[in-house]
DNA sequence: ATTATCTATAGATCTATAGATAATGC
DNA sequence: ATTATCTATAGATCTATAGATAATGC
């Protein structure tokens, strides 16, 4: 087991549960983004922590425990400090950012690898893609502003999976600025309600 | 355990390995689609067929061989009878046209579920994602095509797990057309590759 | 003395296999 | 006799708990 983050080979940690509490939500974080709450282990999490495997459920009281504090914690913050109108750009930034191997903003990461699961996980996850898609919603004057927003999201979320999960090319190596660029566009376009191409819009007609 | 669909109680079901092990790749269609690859138990399949679970491993050896097989059946059927220009809307369709609970298609509720898992179920499931992708890319004309289908194809996906996975409302609920109406257009011109709004920042202004 | 950490293990699954049983075709 | 099907079980995980050990603060 390789030390926990942050921390030199040779010091022996001190004892602080706190810290320890900290470095497990750190560790749970990173391998639900990575592999999905099924897929990681509550050893896998506490290896990477550095720490036992029982302090876990001593902390947490059972590996669900520790998703929800890992959704609260990382997921809030951003729908917390990002005004509505610069969401979905900084959202969409964020998750084609990487840090080495890791996105930006794991908690929508978490959300791509665990909503397909079949536990509780997936009613966990639920609940920080209905507060973002709330938020998104009041970005569109449409009377339909729910079902845009949802569509919105939904491309977000396509758009992470394919990039994060499945590691499509050239999607998983584009430039943000290149993806930006043609997607914020439409999507602009998708959340205003533009009523079908009359007058506004360039070369290409209309259907319907 | 129920009897397997068609087969009316009582009747002594004749043997047959070619029935059985049809009836075991639809069983698994099924539950793959529903739970994914890894939630997805072989008894469960197993039970949903009617058959020993023992038998799973006789007709394909391995669960993941059970997996490989059902992708290339469902799979590659709708990819090979589409025309290009068709498919995204086909596909579409068949994704927000509901038989019960069940998907129409089900490879790609089977690809939602299942590429976030860790295993090679992830690595098999993903060779139906590039197809479509090839396919989608042939439609656009631009530098960029391949990118540009990318996030075609993130979009559909995106919508599938919202309403298929995620359930969530109002998408979940949308009629079909309503949808269509909203995406189609958007999509057409993003792989149309029609230049930005403001008209001043077409693809093939820049560098390369 | 308190409490953070570790050891050991129970109990529940799940995939896969070996070998027994029983329905078919000749 | 052949072979489709079933029984029983090995072996590998994984979550969770009970109780032992050892580092801290007084």
């Amino acid at each position: 087991m390789a030390n926990p983050v942050g921390v030199p080979p040779g010091s022996p940690r001190r004892r602080d549960a706190q810290a320890t509490r900290r470095r497990l939500l750190e560790a749970a974080a990173d391998l639900f983004a990575e592999r999905g709450y099924d897929a990681a282990t509550v050893r896998d999490i506490a290896d990477r922590a550095g720490a036992n495997q029982a302090l876990l459920f001593r902390y947490f009281g059972s590996k669900s425990g520790l998703l929800t504090e890992v959704m609260a914690h990382s997921g809030q913050e951003q729908l917390r400090t990002t005004p509505p109108e610069k969401l979905f750009e900084t959202t969409l930034r964020g998750m084609l950012t990487h840090h080495g191997k890791e996105p930006h903003d794991r908690s929508l990461a978490v959300y791509l690898r665990s909503v397909g699961g079949a536990d509780d996980a997936a009613e966990t996850v639920k609940v920080l893609g209905e507060q973002y898609a709330d938020v998104l919603a009041t970005l569109s004057g449409a009377e339909d502003a729910a079902l845009r927003a949802d569509l919105a999201m939904a491309w977000l979320l396509g758009i992470g999976m394919m990039r994060v999960v499945v590691g499509r090319e050239p999607l998983a190596s584009a430039h943000p600025d290149e993806v930006c660029e043609l997607v914020l566009g439409l999507l602009r376009r998708l959340l205003e309600g533009v009523p079908a191409p009359e007058g506004a819009v360039p070369p290409e007609s209309g259907e319907r």
